[in-house]
Order: C-alpha cells, then structure tokens, then sequence
DNA sequence: CTAACCGCCCGCCAAT
DNA sequence: ACATTGGCGGGCGGTT
C-alpha cells in the first residue's frame, strides 16, 4: 500500500530541488520517502551546507517512483546510474526529472522518440546531446505516463503536485497544494490559475478578463471570434496576445480547461462520461474520450474507476 | 476507423 | 524609423 518515492542526490545539488520531493510526497502517509546518492555519506549541496545521505544506487531496486531532482548538465551521467535508472524503469518505476534532472532521464534513454520538459535556459543543449529525444522548454512539465519532467524550479513543485493528483486524485492534491500555499492545481501545458478554492486572477495580466469570462461559460458553444470580441479585442490580437501571455493557443487552453474540469467531475461527481463531456463543453462523449487518452493516458471511465473504489469522495455515503 | 467538413492558428504584410 | 494591430489565407487538427 505504501507507495516508496526515492530521490537521487548529486553532489552540489541545490537543496531547494532535493527538498521538493519530499515537501510534497512527505505530507502524505501515502508515500515513504528516502534520499539516495551514488556515493552516500556527506554530500556537498550548493547552498553552503552539507546534507548526510545514507542509500546508495541500491535504494532505487525497490522504488515504485524515482525521482532526479536535478543534475549538473556539465557532468556526465555515470553508466551505473543509468542502469539502475533504466532497471527501475524496467521494473515499472515511475521515473520523475525534475529541472535539469531531465538529463540523467535523457541519458538513461528513458525518452529517445519522446517528449520531455526541462529548464528553459538548458533546452538548447539537452537537444542537442540527445537528438532523440523531443525537448520543450514552453511547458511545465510533461506526463508521458512512465516517464515524468518538469521546467525549472517552482514548475517542480507544480509537477509532484500533479502525481499526487495522478495517484490519489483532486481532492488530495488541493489539501497538499493548500498546506503549501501552492496554487491548487496549474495545467502542464502552461501556467493558469483554476476555478475554485482560493486562486484569483493576477490583475497585472491582460487576459485575466477574457480567461475568468470563458470559464464561466465552459460549457456554451462559444466561437474564437465571440471571445476575441467579448474581449474587446479583434480575433488575431487575441490570439497573438494569449500566446505571448500564456504560452499556447485559446482554442488549447480551453481544452485543457475543460479536460480538467471534466477529470475532476469524473473523480467526485456522478453522471455519465457523456454527460460529463456535455457540461464541460465538449460536445460528445467520443471527443472526451479522445483527448482524455491522449493527455492522461487513460480512458475517462477507467479513471473514474481508479478513484471511485476507494473512499476518498465518498461523503455521501 | 475513416472521410469530410469546419474552425482554429499563425506567418505574412499592409495599415495605423 | 519603429511598434502594434488586424485582415488574409492555407495548412492543421478537431468534430461529426
């Protein structure tokens, strides 16, 4: 039942990226969590002190989830930790590169013809030591199921956040998120805030308006050219500005919107999938299903059914 | 799953 | 000169 989460450190590590794993998995009972490092015993960080690490590369033989908080881009990644890498992955560990931590994953060729997130100032480089693999620096983080990366820093906390909601659902996640004053949940795809418990819109972003407007309509056939002029601006501004603000297209946003909002309804609500996928505005339950699988990796109702047996929302009795 | 339609996205460029 | 806007068009991707 106890889910055992084993972070690599590195020598010069910045003790920020080593903690993240454990400010977000270590508040759960749900996940045990230990330190690792190739070589244990005092281990320099770069942030003026030494942590002490007692597993070696061993610990990750029985990691159901490994995580590489980061990793110095200038070194190179030593053969027996791609292995052990490459063996947990094998086993069917979840391996999480948090940060540059997406090097070691590279290297362990753990993504070859894949896609993986990392800090955007490394992008360039992580491209071209491994061709490859598929580098994004324009997102948060990315989930391809076994494998899990995330941008710089805070987008590491961001990323656990989202396993935890992956593992024990929504309901969870926002209790994690809360204890941390994180923001309850922010897409991969890019930074936003969601509806609900305590986010708000920055007023220092132009779009705020446009975005708090159409999730009060999530579910209304609404064209780009009403948003746009619903916004105040014409069609081609609008989608110029969201870009440049956001990071992706409005008619993306949107879905991604609306796959979370019809995720969290699957989770806590009842109702058909194809119900569902009516009020959260994608028009059929085909559509729903379509874009669930691609972005979460699994079908709406076996999703439902991996939370549901378990009593985490069940208030009603 | 495939086909056909329809709406979105974004490079390009003229206008402001 | 320079920045920002918005119309156009065609390829792309979503929906049916």
């Amino acid at each position: 039942m106890s889910h055992e989460v084993v972070v690599v450190a590195s020598a010069g590590i910045s003790p920020f990226r080593l903690g993240i794993p454990s400010a977000v998995f270590g508040q759960l009972p749900h996940y045990r969590v230990s330190i690792c490092a190739r070589t244990p015993g005092v281990l320099p960080t770069d942030g003026g002190f030494d942590v002490t690490v007692d597993r070696g590369l061993e610990a990750l033989a029985t990691a159901d989830t490994v995580v590489i908080p980061s990793w110095d881009p200038r070194a190179e990644v030593p053969l027996d930790l791609c292995e052990a890498l490459t063996e947990a992955h094998d086993r069917g560990a979840r391996v999480i590169g948090l940060c540059l931590g997406a090097f070691a994953v590279a290297a362990a060729g753990l993504a070859d013809g894949r896609e993986v997130a990392t800090h955007w100032a490394y992008a360039d480089l992580l491209a071209r030591r491994h061709p490859a693999v598929r580098v994004r620096s324009d997102v948060l983080w990315t989930d391809l199921g076994d494998v899990v990366t995330s941008a710089g820093n805070a987008a590491g906390l961001d990323c656990c956040l989202h396993v935890v909601r992956q593992d024990l659902g929504a309901a969870v996640a926002r209790d994690v998120a809360r204890g941390l004053v994180l923001a309850p949940h922010r897409e991969g795809s890019q930074a936003q805030f969601v509806p609900g418990v305590g986010g708000r819109v920055d007023p220092s972003d132009p779009l705020g308006p446009a975005t708090e407007w159409m999730l009060h309509r999530l579910a209304d056939p609404v064209t780009l050219d009403e948003w746009a002029t619903a916004s105040g601006m014409s069609r081609r501004t609008f989608t110029r500005r969201f870009r440049t603000e956001l990071g992706t297209s409005p008619h993306q946003w949107l879905l991604g919107q609306r796959l979370t909002r019809a995720k969290d309804l699957l989770e806590s609500a009842d109702g058909t999938v194809e119900t569902i996928a009516r009020s959260v505005g994608l028009g059929t339950g085909a559509s729903l299903r379509q874009h669930f699988v691609r972005r979460y990796g699994t079908t709406p109702s076996a999703h439902r059914e991996a939370f549901a047996p378990r009593g985490v929302a069940a208030v009603s009795g």
